[in-house]
DNA sequence: CGTGCGCTTGATAATGGTCAAGACGCGTGG
DNA sequence: CCACGCGTCTTGACCATTATCAAGCGCACG
Protein backbone atom coordinates (compact mmCIF):
# COMPACT_ATOMS: atom_id res chain seq x y z
CA UNK A 1 0.00 0.00 0.00
CA UNK A 2 1.89 2.69 -1.00
CA UNK A 3 0.55 6.16 -2.52
CA UNK A 4 0.47 8.68 -4.83
CA UNK A 5 2.51 11.34 -7.24
CA UNK A 6 1.97 11.89 -10.91
CA UNK A 7 0.59 10.19 -14.06
CA UNK A 8 1.87 11.63 -17.62
CA UNK A 9 2.76 10.58 -21.46
CA UNK A 10 1.31 8.02 -23.80
CA UNK A 11 0.33 4.81 -23.86
CA UNK A 12 3.65 2.67 -24.53
CA UNK A 13 6.67 5.62 -24.46
CA UNK A 14 8.87 4.27 -27.08
CA UNK A 15 11.35 6.18 -29.35
CA UNK A 16 8.72 7.17 -31.94
CA UNK A 17 8.58 10.70 -31.12
CA UNK A 18 5.22 12.11 -32.51
CA UNK A 19 3.74 9.45 -31.04
CA UNK A 20 4.77 10.80 -27.54
CA UNK A 21 3.35 13.95 -28.35
CA UNK A 22 0.13 12.14 -27.53
CA UNK A 23 0.49 11.95 -24.27
CA UNK A 24 -1.92 13.14 -21.54
CA UNK A 25 -0.25 15.52 -19.06
CA UNK A 26 -0.43 15.57 -15.43
CA UNK A 27 -2.18 18.44 -15.24
CA UNK A 28 -4.51 16.59 -17.03
CA UNK A 29 -4.61 13.83 -15.30
CA UNK A 30 -7.93 12.40 -13.69
CA UNK A 31 -5.83 11.71 -10.16
CA UNK A 32 -4.12 14.76 -10.36
CA UNK A 33 -5.47 15.71 -6.74
CA UNK A 34 -4.67 12.00 -5.80
CA UNK A 35 -1.53 11.69 -6.83
CA UNK A 36 0.22 15.00 -6.17
CA UNK A 37 -2.04 16.29 -2.97
CA UNK A 38 1.01 18.99 -2.55
CA UNK A 39 -0.12 22.38 -3.88
CA UNK A 40 2.43 22.53 -7.10
CA UNK A 41 1.98 25.84 -9.19
CA UNK A 42 1.18 24.63 -12.81
CA UNK A 43 4.44 25.76 -14.00
CA UNK A 44 6.39 22.88 -11.74
CA UNK A 45 3.53 20.62 -13.02
CA UNK A 46 4.87 21.01 -16.16
CA UNK A 47 8.50 20.49 -15.16
CA UNK A 48 7.56 17.38 -13.45
CA UNK A 49 5.80 16.16 -16.97
CA UNK A 50 8.73 16.57 -18.31
CA UNK A 51 10.67 14.24 -16.75
CA UNK A 52 8.16 11.61 -16.69
CA UNK A 53 9.61 9.09 -19.29
CA UNK A 54 7.26 7.09 -20.33
CA UNK A 55 4.48 5.36 -19.62
CA UNK A 56 3.70 1.58 -19.96
CA UNK A 57 1.05 -0.98 -19.99
CA UNK A 58 0.72 -4.47 -18.24
CA UNK A 59 -1.09 -7.41 -18.85
CA UNK A 60 -2.57 -9.58 -15.29
CA UNK A 61 1.01 -11.37 -13.89
CA UNK A 62 3.37 -8.83 -15.25
CA UNK A 63 6.10 -7.15 -13.33
CA UNK A 64 6.30 -3.72 -12.57
CA UNK A 65 9.39 -4.11 -10.47
CA UNK A 66 11.43 -7.50 -9.05
CA UNK A 67 12.96 -7.86 -5.80
CA UNK A 68 16.13 -7.66 -5.82
CA UNK A 69 16.38 -5.69 -9.04
CA UNK A 70 18.32 -2.19 -9.08
CA UNK A 71 16.33 0.78 -8.07
CA UNK A 72 16.06 3.23 -10.93
CA UNK A 73 12.67 5.19 -11.02
CA UNK A 74 9.41 5.47 -8.71
CA UNK A 75 6.09 4.35 -10.08
CA UNK A 76 2.50 5.65 -10.11
CA UNK A 77 -0.51 3.61 -10.90
CA UNK A 78 -2.67 4.99 -13.47
CA UNK A 79 -5.08 2.44 -13.57
CA UNK A 80 -5.44 -1.09 -12.68
CA UNK A 81 -4.23 -2.77 -9.73
CA UNK A 82 -1.32 -4.12 -8.09
CA UNK A 83 0.17 -6.45 -5.18
CA UNK A 84 3.25 -6.13 -3.84
CA UNK A 85 5.04 -9.32 -2.30
CA UNK A 86 8.41 -10.85 -1.01
CA UNK A 87 9.86 -13.98 -1.08
CA UNK A 88 10.30 -15.83 1.82
CA UNK A 89 13.43 -17.88 2.66
CA UNK A 90 11.56 -21.17 1.77
CA UNK A 91 10.10 -19.71 -1.40
CA UNK A 92 6.50 -18.77 -0.30
CA UNK A 93 5.18 -15.01 -0.98
CA UNK A 94 4.01 -12.27 1.35
CA UNK A 95 2.19 -9.94 -0.16
CA UNK A 96 3.07 -6.74 1.92
CA UNK A 97 -0.07 -4.81 0.09
CA UNK A 98 -2.15 -3.57 -2.96
CA UNK A 99 -1.89 -0.91 -4.74
CA UNK A 100 -4.82 0.89 -6.67
CA UNK A 101 -4.98 3.87 -8.87
CA UNK A 102 -2.92 7.36 -8.24
CA UNK A 103 -0.74 5.28 -5.64
CA UNK A 104 3.02 5.46 -5.57
CA UNK A 105 5.02 2.66 -5.30
CA UNK A 106 8.80 1.78 -5.86
CA UNK A 107 9.93 4.11 -2.52
CA UNK A 108 10.86 1.16 -0.83
CA UNK A 109 14.43 0.71 -3.03
CA UNK A 110 15.72 4.11 -2.62
CA UNK A 111 18.10 3.45 0.24
CA UNK A 112 19.23 0.04 -0.48
CA UNK A 113 19.10 0.63 -4.39
CA UNK A 114 17.55 -2.23 -4.92
CA UNK A 115 13.89 -3.09 -4.91
CA UNK A 116 12.70 -4.67 -1.61
CA UNK A 117 9.49 -5.84 -3.16
CA UNK A 118 8.03 -7.81 -6.11
CA UNK A 119 5.11 -5.42 -7.65
CA UNK A 120 2.88 -7.59 -10.04
CA UNK A 121 -0.59 -6.69 -11.75
CA UNK A 122 -3.68 -8.18 -10.68
CA UNK A 123 -4.98 -6.89 -14.01
CA UNK A 124 -4.61 -5.17 -16.79
CA UNK A 125 -3.09 -1.59 -15.73
CA UNK A 126 -1.05 1.06 -16.88
CA UNK A 127 1.85 2.75 -15.01
CA UNK A 128 4.19 6.22 -14.62
CA UNK A 129 7.91 6.01 -14.43
CA UNK A 130 9.51 8.80 -12.63
CA UNK A 131 13.29 8.10 -13.08
CA UNK A 132 14.73 8.92 -9.46
CA UNK A 133 17.62 10.86 -10.13
CA UNK A 134 15.93 13.15 -12.26
CA UNK A 135 13.39 13.58 -9.82
CA UNK A 136 16.35 14.16 -6.83
CA UNK A 137 17.42 17.19 -9.31
CA UNK A 138 13.69 18.23 -9.36
CA UNK A 139 13.06 18.09 -6.07
CA UNK A 140 16.36 20.16 -5.30
CA UNK A 141 14.29 23.13 -7.24
CA UNK A 142 10.82 22.04 -5.40
CA UNK A 143 11.39 21.75 -2.08
CA UNK A 144 7.76 20.62 -1.83
CA UNK A 145 8.50 17.76 -3.68
CA UNK A 146 11.45 16.74 -1.77
CA UNK A 147 9.84 16.08 0.86
CA UNK A 148 6.44 14.60 -0.71
CA UNK A 149 8.68 11.45 -1.07
CA UNK A 150 10.42 11.33 2.07
CA UNK A 151 6.59 11.40 3.23
CA UNK A 152 5.54 8.80 1.26
CA UNK A 153 8.51 6.84 2.36
CA UNK A 154 7.45 6.92 6.13
CA UNK A 155 3.89 6.36 4.62
CA UNK A 156 4.97 2.81 3.76
CA UNK A 157 6.29 1.96 7.01
CA UNK A 158 3.41 3.73 9.04
CA UNK A 159 1.39 1.17 6.99
CA UNK A 160 3.21 -1.70 7.46
CA UNK A 161 3.66 -1.17 10.89
CA UNK A 162 -0.40 -1.50 10.74
CA UNK A 163 -0.53 -4.69 8.92
CA UNK A 164 2.20 -5.72 12.13
CA UNK A 165 -0.53 -4.73 14.35
CA UNK A 166 -3.62 -6.26 12.58
CA UNK A 167 -1.56 -9.21 12.04
CA UNK A 168 -1.15 -9.57 15.64
CA UNK A 169 -3.43 -7.98 17.45
CA UNK A 170 -7.07 -9.14 15.74
CA UNK A 171 -8.62 -12.34 14.58
CA UNK A 172 -9.75 -13.39 10.93
CA UNK A 173 -12.73 -11.17 10.91
CA UNK A 174 -11.34 -8.51 12.34
CA UNK A 175 -8.89 -8.31 9.71
CA UNK A 176 -11.44 -9.13 6.78
CA UNK A 177 -13.25 -6.24 8.03
CA UNK A 178 -10.35 -4.04 8.39
CA UNK A 179 -9.10 -4.67 4.84
CA UNK A 180 -12.42 -3.79 3.16
CA UNK A 181 -12.96 -0.66 5.00
CA UNK A 182 -9.54 0.37 4.00
CA UNK A 183 -10.51 -0.70 -0.10
CA UNK A 184 -13.80 0.83 0.86
CA UNK A 185 -11.76 4.25 1.81
CA UNK A 186 -9.52 4.21 -0.87
CA UNK A 187 -12.33 3.65 -3.84
CA UNK A 188 -13.71 6.77 -2.21
CA UNK A 189 -11.05 8.54 -2.67
CA UNK A 190 -11.19 7.74 -6.19
CA UNK A 191 -14.21 9.17 -6.11
CA UNK A 192 -15.73 5.60 -6.88
CA UNK A 193 -18.59 4.21 -4.75
CA UNK A 194 -17.35 3.39 -1.05
CA UNK A 195 -19.82 1.16 -0.55
CA UNK A 196 -19.52 -0.84 -4.38
CA UNK A 197 -16.40 -2.33 -4.94
CA UNK A 198 -15.21 -4.80 -7.23
CA UNK A 199 -12.28 -6.84 -5.42
CA UNK A 200 -9.09 -6.39 -8.06
CA UNK A 201 -7.01 -9.22 -5.60
CA UNK A 202 -8.26 -13.21 -5.55
CA UNK A 203 -9.67 -14.55 -2.14
CA UNK A 204 -5.70 -16.40 -1.70
CA UNK A 205 -3.99 -13.35 -2.13
CA UNK A 206 -6.06 -11.78 0.94
CA UNK A 207 -5.28 -14.16 2.58
CA UNK A 208 -2.16 -14.20 1.69
CA UNK A 209 -2.10 -10.24 3.04
CA UNK A 210 -3.83 -11.28 6.22
CA UNK A 211 -2.33 -14.41 7.27
CA UNK A 212 -5.22 -16.81 6.83
CA UNK A 213 -6.16 -19.75 4.44
CA UNK A 214 -8.16 -19.31 1.47
CA UNK A 215 -11.19 -21.24 3.00
CA UNK A 216 -10.90 -18.53 6.22
CA UNK A 217 -11.06 -15.57 3.90
CA UNK A 218 -14.09 -17.45 2.07
CA UNK A 219 -15.70 -18.54 5.23
CA UNK A 220 -15.72 -15.19 6.95
CA UNK A 221 -17.51 -13.68 3.31
CA UNK A 222 -20.35 -15.73 3.59
CA UNK A 223 -20.73 -15.36 7.55
CA UNK A 224 -20.76 -11.45 7.09
CA UNK A 225 -23.27 -11.72 4.22
CA UNK A 226 -25.55 -13.80 6.23
CA UNK A 227 -24.77 -11.16 9.20
CA UNK A 228 -26.03 -8.82 6.42
CA UNK A 229 -22.76 -6.61 6.74
CA UNK A 230 -22.14 -7.48 3.20
CA UNK A 231 -23.30 -8.83 -0.30
CA UNK A 232 -20.88 -10.87 -2.09
CA UNK A 233 -21.31 -11.73 -5.56
CA UNK A 234 -18.10 -13.35 -6.65
CA UNK A 235 -15.63 -10.11 -6.69
CA UNK A 236 -18.00 -7.64 -6.38
CA UNK A 237 -18.65 -6.48 -2.92
CA UNK A 238 -21.59 -4.33 -2.02
CA UNK A 239 -20.74 -3.09 2.07
CA UNK A 240 -24.52 -2.90 3.41
CA UNK A 241 -23.32 -2.15 6.70
CA UNK A 242 -20.06 -0.16 7.13
CA UNK A 243 -20.76 0.81 10.77
CA UNK A 244 -20.86 -2.76 11.94
CA UNK A 245 -17.81 -3.85 9.56
CA UNK A 246 -16.37 -0.70 11.14
CA UNK A 247 -16.92 -1.78 14.95
CA UNK A 248 -15.73 -5.37 14.31
CA UNK A 249 -12.40 -4.14 13.11
CA UNK A 250 -11.96 -2.17 16.20
CA UNK B 1 14.90 -2.76 15.45
CA UNK B 2 16.84 -0.04 13.93
CA UNK B 3 19.91 0.18 13.43
CA UNK B 4 23.24 2.48 13.83
CA UNK B 5 24.70 5.80 13.66
CA UNK B 6 26.98 7.16 16.62
CA UNK B 7 27.80 7.78 20.38
CA UNK B 8 29.45 10.84 22.35
CA UNK B 9 29.38 13.07 25.10
CA UNK B 10 29.02 13.00 28.61
CA UNK B 11 26.97 10.87 30.54
CA UNK B 12 24.14 13.67 31.50
CA UNK B 13 24.82 16.59 28.81
CA UNK B 14 23.26 19.55 30.71
CA UNK B 15 24.14 23.13 30.88
CA UNK B 16 27.29 22.96 33.28
CA UNK B 17 30.19 23.64 30.05
CA UNK B 18 32.94 22.22 31.99
CA UNK B 19 31.15 18.70 33.20
CA UNK B 20 29.93 18.40 29.05
CA UNK B 21 34.45 18.24 28.85
CA UNK B 22 34.68 14.83 30.34
CA UNK B 23 32.93 13.45 26.91
CA UNK B 24 33.71 10.62 25.24
CA UNK B 25 34.31 11.43 21.38
CA UNK B 26 32.39 9.21 18.47
CA UNK B 27 36.10 8.13 17.73
CA UNK B 28 36.75 6.48 21.23
CA UNK B 29 32.87 4.72 21.30
CA UNK B 30 33.59 1.09 21.76
CA UNK B 31 30.53 1.15 19.21
CA UNK B 32 32.01 3.23 16.51
CA UNK B 33 32.14 0.27 14.28
CA UNK B 34 28.22 -0.92 14.63
CA UNK B 35 27.17 2.49 14.80
CA UNK B 36 28.98 3.85 11.64
CA UNK B 37 30.05 1.38 9.42
CA UNK B 38 30.72 3.51 6.63
CA UNK B 39 34.13 4.50 6.13
CA UNK B 40 34.18 8.59 7.76
CA UNK B 41 37.21 9.99 7.39
CA UNK B 42 38.24 10.87 11.47
CA UNK B 43 37.70 15.02 10.35
CA UNK B 44 34.55 13.57 9.46
CA UNK B 45 33.96 12.07 12.85
CA UNK B 46 35.18 14.93 14.58
CA UNK B 47 32.65 17.03 12.82
CA UNK B 48 29.95 14.73 13.58
CA UNK B 49 31.17 14.64 17.35
CA UNK B 50 30.65 18.24 17.04
CA UNK B 51 26.74 17.90 16.44
CA UNK B 52 25.79 15.56 18.85
CA UNK B 53 24.43 17.48 21.65
CA UNK B 54 23.66 15.77 24.28
CA UNK B 55 23.08 12.06 25.65
CA UNK B 56 20.60 11.33 28.10
CA UNK B 57 19.99 8.25 30.89
CA UNK B 58 17.30 6.94 30.77
CA UNK B 59 16.01 4.42 33.66
CA UNK B 60 13.67 1.64 33.46
CA UNK B 61 10.38 2.80 32.18
CA UNK B 62 11.55 6.11 31.15
CA UNK B 63 10.74 7.40 27.11
CA UNK B 64 13.39 8.23 24.70
CA UNK B 65 10.60 9.54 21.96
CA UNK B 66 6.73 9.40 22.04
CA UNK B 67 4.73 8.85 19.42
CA UNK B 68 3.28 11.98 18.01
CA UNK B 69 5.56 14.36 19.26
CA UNK B 70 7.44 16.09 17.06
CA UNK B 71 10.22 14.73 15.29
CA UNK B 72 13.96 16.68 16.08
CA UNK B 73 16.66 14.23 16.55
CA UNK B 74 17.75 10.81 15.14
CA UNK B 75 18.66 8.43 18.51
CA UNK B 76 21.40 6.16 18.72
CA UNK B 77 21.96 3.49 22.13
CA UNK B 78 24.85 3.29 23.15
CA UNK B 79 24.05 1.33 26.53
CA UNK B 80 21.13 -0.79 28.03
CA UNK B 81 17.85 -1.73 25.33
CA UNK B 82 14.56 -0.41 24.61
CA UNK B 83 11.20 -1.29 22.78
CA UNK B 84 9.01 0.28 20.21
CA UNK B 85 5.79 0.90 20.42
CA UNK B 86 2.56 1.99 18.59
CA UNK B 87 -1.07 1.87 20.70
CA UNK B 88 -3.81 0.77 18.73
CA UNK B 89 -7.18 2.56 18.24
CA UNK B 90 -8.62 0.81 21.31
CA UNK B 91 -5.30 1.88 23.80
CA UNK B 92 -2.96 -1.78 23.34
CA UNK B 93 0.48 -1.60 22.74
CA UNK B 94 2.01 -3.01 19.60
CA UNK B 95 5.02 -3.25 20.20
CA UNK B 96 7.13 -3.07 16.88
CA UNK B 97 10.93 -3.93 17.84
CA UNK B 98 13.98 -4.13 20.12
CA UNK B 99 16.94 -2.06 20.27
CA UNK B 100 20.27 -3.11 21.03
CA UNK B 101 23.64 -1.05 21.78
CA UNK B 102 24.61 0.63 18.45
CA UNK B 103 21.31 1.02 17.12
CA UNK B 104 19.65 4.08 15.56
CA UNK B 105 16.30 4.58 16.22
CA UNK B 106 13.94 7.75 15.75
CA UNK B 107 13.73 7.37 11.64
CA UNK B 108 10.13 6.64 11.73
CA UNK B 109 9.87 10.55 12.05
CA UNK B 110 11.42 12.28 9.34
CA UNK B 111 8.98 12.11 6.64
CA UNK B 112 6.13 13.20 8.99
CA UNK B 113 8.35 15.59 11.38
CA UNK B 114 6.26 13.39 14.31
CA UNK B 115 7.41 10.10 15.68
CA UNK B 116 5.18 7.72 14.67
CA UNK B 117 6.58 5.19 17.57
CA UNK B 118 7.31 5.33 21.18
CA UNK B 119 10.38 4.14 22.61
CA UNK B 120 11.00 3.02 25.83
CA UNK B 121 13.69 1.79 28.17
CA UNK B 122 13.81 -1.49 29.48
CA UNK B 123 16.71 -0.84 32.00
CA UNK B 124 18.75 1.68 32.44
CA UNK B 125 20.16 2.95 29.13
CA UNK B 126 22.07 5.68 27.98
CA UNK B 127 21.12 7.28 24.41
CA UNK B 128 22.81 9.70 22.15
CA UNK B 129 20.99 12.92 20.32
CA UNK B 130 21.53 13.88 17.01
CA UNK B 131 19.75 16.70 16.17
CA UNK B 132 18.51 16.32 12.76
CA UNK B 133 18.31 19.91 11.11
CA UNK B 134 22.32 19.58 12.29
CA UNK B 135 22.32 16.17 10.46
CA UNK B 136 21.17 17.47 7.23
CA UNK B 137 23.70 20.09 7.15
CA UNK B 138 26.38 18.10 7.74
CA UNK B 139 24.92 15.57 5.16
CA UNK B 140 25.30 18.16 2.68
CA UNK B 141 29.58 18.12 3.33
CA UNK B 142 29.53 14.05 3.74
CA UNK B 143 27.36 12.93 0.77
CA UNK B 144 28.19 9.02 2.67
CA UNK B 145 26.30 10.06 5.73
CA UNK B 146 23.19 10.96 3.79
CA UNK B 147 22.95 7.94 1.86
CA UNK B 148 23.55 6.64 5.55
CA UNK B 149 20.71 7.73 6.69
CA UNK B 150 18.50 6.75 4.19
CA UNK B 151 19.41 3.29 4.63
CA UNK B 152 18.60 2.79 7.56
CA UNK B 153 14.96 4.01 6.82
CA UNK B 154 14.64 1.20 4.06
CA UNK B 155 16.32 -1.08 6.59
CA UNK B 156 13.06 -0.29 8.91
CA UNK B 157 10.68 -1.06 6.29
CA UNK B 158 12.80 -4.22 5.59
CA UNK B 159 12.75 -5.55 9.01
CA UNK B 160 8.98 -4.65 9.67
CA UNK B 161 8.11 -6.66 6.30
CA UNK B 162 10.61 -9.72 8.03
CA UNK B 163 8.13 -9.34 11.06
CA UNK B 164 4.95 -9.26 8.71
CA UNK B 165 6.25 -12.37 7.31
CA UNK B 166 7.46 -13.77 10.45
CA UNK B 167 3.42 -12.76 11.74
CA UNK B 168 1.86 -14.47 8.46
CA UNK B 169 3.35 -17.50 7.90
CA UNK B 170 4.96 -18.98 11.14
CA UNK B 171 4.15 -20.72 13.46
CA UNK B 172 4.55 -19.59 17.59
CA UNK B 173 8.12 -21.51 17.70
CA UNK B 174 9.44 -20.33 14.75
CA UNK B 175 8.41 -16.79 15.56
CA UNK B 176 10.27 -17.51 18.69
CA UNK B 177 13.04 -19.76 17.12
CA UNK B 178 13.63 -16.46 14.70
CA UNK B 179 13.08 -13.56 17.77
CA UNK B 180 16.23 -15.52 19.66
CA UNK B 181 18.13 -16.18 16.79
CA UNK B 182 18.03 -12.60 15.45
CA UNK B 183 19.07 -11.76 19.29
CA UNK B 184 21.95 -13.79 18.78
CA UNK B 185 22.84 -12.21 15.72
CA UNK B 186 23.13 -8.89 17.34
CA UNK B 187 24.83 -10.14 20.37
CA UNK B 188 26.95 -11.58 18.07
CA UNK B 189 27.59 -7.98 16.26
CA UNK B 190 28.20 -6.06 19.89
CA UNK B 191 31.29 -8.81 19.96
CA UNK B 192 29.28 -10.79 22.68
CA UNK B 193 28.39 -14.34 23.09
CA UNK B 194 25.90 -15.51 20.29
CA UNK B 195 25.07 -18.18 22.62
CA UNK B 196 24.55 -17.03 26.22
CA UNK B 197 22.11 -14.48 25.82
CA UNK B 198 20.37 -11.96 28.72
CA UNK B 199 17.09 -10.78 27.35
CA UNK B 200 16.16 -7.40 28.48
CA UNK B 201 12.44 -7.79 27.75
CA UNK B 202 9.68 -9.50 29.47
CA UNK B 203 7.64 -12.59 27.99
CA UNK B 204 4.78 -10.69 27.90
CA UNK B 205 6.90 -7.65 25.61
CA UNK B 206 8.17 -11.13 23.71
CA UNK B 207 4.41 -12.37 23.11
CA UNK B 208 3.71 -8.81 22.59
CA UNK B 209 5.46 -8.49 19.76
CA UNK B 210 5.50 -12.04 18.10
CA UNK B 211 1.40 -11.78 18.53
CA UNK B 212 1.61 -14.48 21.23
CA UNK B 213 0.15 -14.99 24.75
CA UNK B 214 2.73 -15.12 27.60
CA UNK B 215 2.15 -18.05 28.12
CA UNK B 216 2.89 -19.55 24.73
CA UNK B 217 5.55 -17.92 25.00
CA UNK B 218 6.63 -19.26 28.47
CA UNK B 219 5.77 -22.91 26.95
CA UNK B 220 8.01 -22.57 23.87
CA UNK B 221 10.78 -21.95 26.42
CA UNK B 222 10.32 -24.80 28.24
CA UNK B 223 9.42 -26.94 25.34
CA UNK B 224 13.34 -25.78 23.61
CA UNK B 225 14.60 -26.54 26.56
CA UNK B 226 13.25 -29.87 27.07
CA UNK B 227 14.22 -30.33 23.71
CA UNK B 228 18.04 -29.70 24.37
CA UNK B 229 17.80 -26.56 22.03
CA UNK B 230 18.22 -24.28 24.98
CA UNK B 231 19.08 -23.86 28.86
CA UNK B 232 16.75 -21.19 30.37
CA UNK B 233 17.02 -19.32 33.94
CA UNK B 234 14.87 -16.97 34.09
CA UNK B 235 15.89 -14.03 31.28
CA UNK B 236 19.41 -15.67 30.61
CA UNK B 237 19.03 -17.91 27.89
CA UNK B 238 21.94 -20.11 26.81
CA UNK B 239 21.33 -21.64 23.50
CA UNK B 240 22.92 -24.83 22.83
CA UNK B 241 21.90 -25.60 19.39
CA UNK B 242 21.46 -23.04 17.01
CA UNK B 243 21.31 -25.07 14.05
CA UNK B 244 18.32 -26.92 15.06
CA UNK B 245 16.54 -23.22 15.99
CA UNK B 246 17.45 -21.99 12.52
CA UNK B 247 16.13 -25.24 10.64
CA UNK B 248 12.99 -24.46 12.75
CA UNK B 249 13.02 -21.07 11.87
CA UNK B 250 13.38 -22.07 8.42
C1' DC C 1 7.23 -9.36 55.90
C1' DG C 2 3.74 -8.98 52.92
C1' DT C 3 2.19 -7.53 48.22
C1' DG C 4 2.60 -7.59 43.47
C1' DC C 5 4.57 -8.73 39.31
C1' DG C 6 6.68 -11.93 36.27
C1' DC C 7 6.89 -16.55 35.11
C1' DT C 8 5.37 -21.36 34.72
C1' DT C 9 2.15 -25.12 34.23
C1' DG C 10 -2.25 -27.47 33.70
C1' DA C 11 -7.06 -28.05 32.04
C1' DT C 12 -10.25 -26.62 28.78
C1' DA C 13 -12.14 -24.07 24.87
C1' DA C 14 -12.12 -21.75 20.59
C1' DT C 15 -10.18 -20.20 16.54
C1' DG C 16 -8.41 -21.19 12.41
C1' DG C 17 -5.93 -24.84 9.55
C1' DT C 18 -6.12 -29.09 6.83
C1' DC C 19 -8.22 -32.28 3.87
C1' DA C 20 -11.73 -33.35 0.76
C1' DA C 21 -15.37 -32.67 -2.43
C1' DG C 22 -17.98 -30.16 -5.53
C1' DA C 23 -19.72 -25.92 -8.14
C1' DC C 24 -18.86 -22.38 -11.23
C1' DG C 25 -16.63 -19.76 -14.90
C1' DC C 26 -13.30 -19.29 -18.46
C1' DG C 27 -10.31 -20.28 -22.15
C1' DT C 28 -8.47 -23.78 -25.26
C1' DG C 29 -8.71 -27.00 -28.62
C1' DG C 30 -11.05 -30.61 -30.88
C1' DC D 1 -20.20 -25.46 -30.62
C1' DC D 2 -19.15 -28.43 -27.14
C1' DA D 3 -15.95 -30.87 -24.14
C1' DC D 4 -12.35 -30.64 -21.30
C1' DG D 5 -9.38 -28.94 -17.91
C1' DC D 6 -7.84 -25.65 -14.87
C1' DG D 7 -8.19 -22.17 -11.57
C1' DT D 8 -11.08 -19.95 -8.18
C1' DC D 9 -14.35 -20.18 -4.77
C1' DT D 10 -17.37 -22.39 -1.36
C1' DT D 11 -18.70 -25.66 2.15
C1' DG D 12 -18.28 -29.49 5.38
C1' DA D 13 -15.92 -32.56 8.67
C1' DC D 14 -12.22 -33.02 11.46
C1' DC D 15 -8.01 -31.73 13.79
C1' DA D 16 -4.11 -28.86 15.66
C1' DT D 17 -2.51 -24.91 17.52
C1' DT D 18 -2.92 -21.40 20.45
C1' DA D 19 -5.87 -18.61 23.63
C1' DT D 20 -8.22 -18.45 27.93
C1' DC D 21 -8.85 -19.33 32.66
C1' DA D 22 -6.96 -20.70 36.91
C1' DA D 23 -3.57 -21.76 40.28
C1' DG D 24 0.87 -21.58 42.33
C1' DC D 25 5.81 -20.24 42.77
C1' DG D 26 9.60 -17.07 43.62
C1' DC D 27 11.76 -12.81 43.65
C1' DA D 28 12.06 -7.79 44.13
C1' DC D 29 10.56 -3.92 46.34
C1' DG D 30 8.23 -1.19 49.45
Amino acid sequence: MGARLTEANAEHGDACSHKNQQHTSCSDCRLHSICLPIALEASDIARLDQIIERSSSLERGQMACEEDQPFTSLYALRTGSLKAYRLTADGKEQITGFYLPGELFGVDGIAQNRHLTSVMALETSSICEIPFTRLEELSALIPDLQRHVFKIMSQEIAQDQQLITLLSKNSAEQRVAALLLNLSRRSARLKLSSTALRLPMSRTDIGNYLGLTVETVSRIFSRFQKAGMLEVEKREIHICNSDILAELAG
